[in-house]
DNA sequence: TGTAAATATGTCAAATATGGCATAATCTAC
DNA sequence: GTAGATTATGCCATATTTGACATATTTACA
C-alpha cells in the first residue's frame, strides 16, 4: 500500500498497522476495507440513479442525512451492516449485492 | 411467514413486528436476515471443510468460540461484519463472498 | 455404557455503532 | 454575486455488539 493511501485512511480514522505498523495493512484488514468501500459506492450509485437526496434516504432507512454521507464517505464508524439494510431499503436483491461486492 | 418459524426466530431474539405486527417481517427484515444467514452457512460450511473446530477458528479470527457458536447460529447479537471478517480470515474472496449471498 | 472433545447458551463489562443535532462546506440556479 | 438546497464533518448520549467466561448440551468413539 502506498504511503499516500495509508495517509489518507488514517486520517479518516482507520486503524491501520495493527499487523504491521509500517508496511501497511494486512491483507484481511485492505478485503474488509475493499469489501466496504465496495457497498457505499453502490449505495451512492443506487441513491442518484433514484434521484433521491441524502435526506430523503435517511427517512427512508431510518436514520439521519449525516449517517448517509458518512455511509457514502465509507466512514470507518459505519457498519457493512447498515450500509446492507440501506441498501436493501432501496430495492437490492441478493444478487444486485452480490454483483457489487464480487 | 409461517407462525411456527416467526415463533422460532422470536425466540431466538429476532426484532419481529416492527412492519407488521402478526402476518410477520416485512421484506425488508427478510431479506436482512436471509443475508446473514448465508454468511453464517457459508462460514461453516468453510470451517468444516478446513476441518477446523469452533475454538481454532475463534484463535484465528481472534474471537472466542461462543461468539463463532453463535455467529453459525444466526445468533442476532452478531454483526454481518463479524461474518465477514471471519470469512475474509478463512480467506474466502471478494467473489467467494458474493457467490455466498446471490 | 462413560468420557473427552466439540458445540451451544447465558451473562456481563467494555468497546463500538447509532441517530440526532449543529454547523460548515459545496453545489445549483438565478 | 447570493440564496437555497445538498452534502460533509464534528460531537455526544444512547443503543448495540464485542470478547470473555461459566456452564450446559451434544457428539464421537472406546
Amino acid at each position: 500500500m502506498k504511503a499516500a493511501k495509508r495517509k489518507k485512511l488514517e486520517a479518516k480514522g482507520w486503524k491501520v498497522g495493527s499487523a504491521d505498523d509500517f508496511l501497511g495493512l494486512s491483507p484481511e484488514e485492505v478485503a474488509y476495507i475493499e469489501f466496504k468501500y465496495a457497498l457505499s459506492n453502490s449505495l451512492k450509485e443506487r441513491r442518484t440513479k433514484e434521484k433521491l437526496s441524502q435526506v430523503e434516504l435517511a427517512k427512508i432507512v431510518k436514520t439521519s442525512q449525516s449517517r448517509v454521507a458518512k455511509m457514502e464517505a465509507g466512514d470507518p464508524s459505519v457498519s457493512i451492516d447498515l450500509l446492507v439494510r440501506s441498501l436493501i431499503a432501496l430495492g437490492a436483491s441478493p444478487k444486485d449485492l452480490a454483483k457489487a461486492i464480487a
